[in-house]
DNA sequence: CCAGTTTTGTACAGCTCAGTCAAGAAGGAT
DNA sequence: ATCCTTCTTGACTGAGCTGTACAAAACTGG
């Protein structure tokens, strides 16, 4: 009971996450989280507390629609090179129409300083080990049904192309050259 | 003439540099650089301009010191193979030996907003297109010598094998397993 | 020794920051 | 209708921020 919220809390979130992608967490002010969702400071500080706990609000929020998107992208039909190849060509196309080149907001957490400490450093590693999983099991079912080669372990396998994924949202961020960017898929495809 | 300086210029930016490299751009403040490198706020002001042009500076010094060692570590003599997999095993050892997680400084530059904008953009444009230029460089030889299959351009390859080494001092900044961070090793080898 | 020049230390200006607080608004319970 | 609880608004706080001002200090050329 009381006076009811004005605001969905998920809508707050997903706004907050805009702000922490775009700017990163220190540099985005309170005052840009008041801005773009619409509340005012009290509200912001009674649903949330503070802003490093927005922050991993944020994250998860992440990993639930962006992240979780590119696994259930990985999951559908679809032979296992296509789908590792369509995840990264996905975000090459993501990445490049991106003006602000945001790239992915957990791999952004885990350069600041403040994305390797307390909760959210939990928050990142989360997803990253997500995505070390979902490439391992789909690895596996390649060597399963003879579509890649088993000589060697899958984690192994995933693991290497993990890297070289998150090697290409870092390029991402550098440059504009998309042959340079699809180099790298090939390379990855190459060592599957 | 004048009154001389108390300080050596490269020492202060030296100190900087680690300030930055620890914290990050926003994240630091002029007061860190002040107690860092021991100057009182006029003269870091009088020497340097501003926060930023120090930035820019501690990049420049990064590149001419760590990142250039890396690349003159490319170029000694050896195997093409044992160049590439000791480059890998060597910033496995540097980043788990360093409690600190700094990773390197150009791509952490890269993740911030503030490492995108300006000069800085440059300084950091220019370390990826410097490493890259020295990984195609070695494959290009490694090729000749028939040490590398030559059924790839060289360019193609040196880009993959970048953004596998990208992709693990990523993700050295957010596991403690080694065994992970060497199965990146082995796969970025096995695609060359 | 003195005038001119640059560096140094420190106080300070002017903001901006994260977070708080009090007063009023909007509902539910009885 | 009236309490009671919760939410909203917006001003406010105290700390911390970058950058500046300025006087004293240190050195050089004459």
């Amino acid at each position: 009971m009381g006076r009811p919220r004005e605001f969905s809390e998920q809508a707050v979130v997903d706004a907050a996450m805009e702000v922490f992608w775009e700017k990163g967490y220190e540099a985005t002010t309170t005052e840009d989280l008041c801005a773009r969702t619409g509340l005012g400071r009290g509200s912001l500080y009674n649903a949330f507390g503070s802003k490093h706990r927005l922050y991993e609000e944020s994250l998860r929020r992440y990993a639930e629609t962006k992240a979780g998107a590119q696994l259930e992208q990985l999951a559908e039909p679809g032979s296992v090179r296509d789908r590792l190849r369509d995840l990264m060509l996905g975000v090459i196309e993501a990445d490049m129409a991106d003006p602000g080149r945001r790239g992915c907001l957990a791999l952004n957490a885990a350069s600041e300083t403040a994305g390797r400490t307390g909760a959210v450093a939990g928050l990142v590693r989360g997803q990253f080990t997500d995505l070390e999983q979902a490439l391992c099991q789909l690895v596996r079912l390649g060597q399963a049904t003879g579509e890649l080669s088993s000589d060697r372990p899958p984690l192994r396998v995933a693991r290497a192309f993990q890297s070289a994924y998150y090697g290409l949202r870092v390029l991402a961020k550098v440059t504009d050259d998309r042959d340079a960017l699809l180099d790298v898929v090939e390379g990855a495809m190459a060592a599957l």
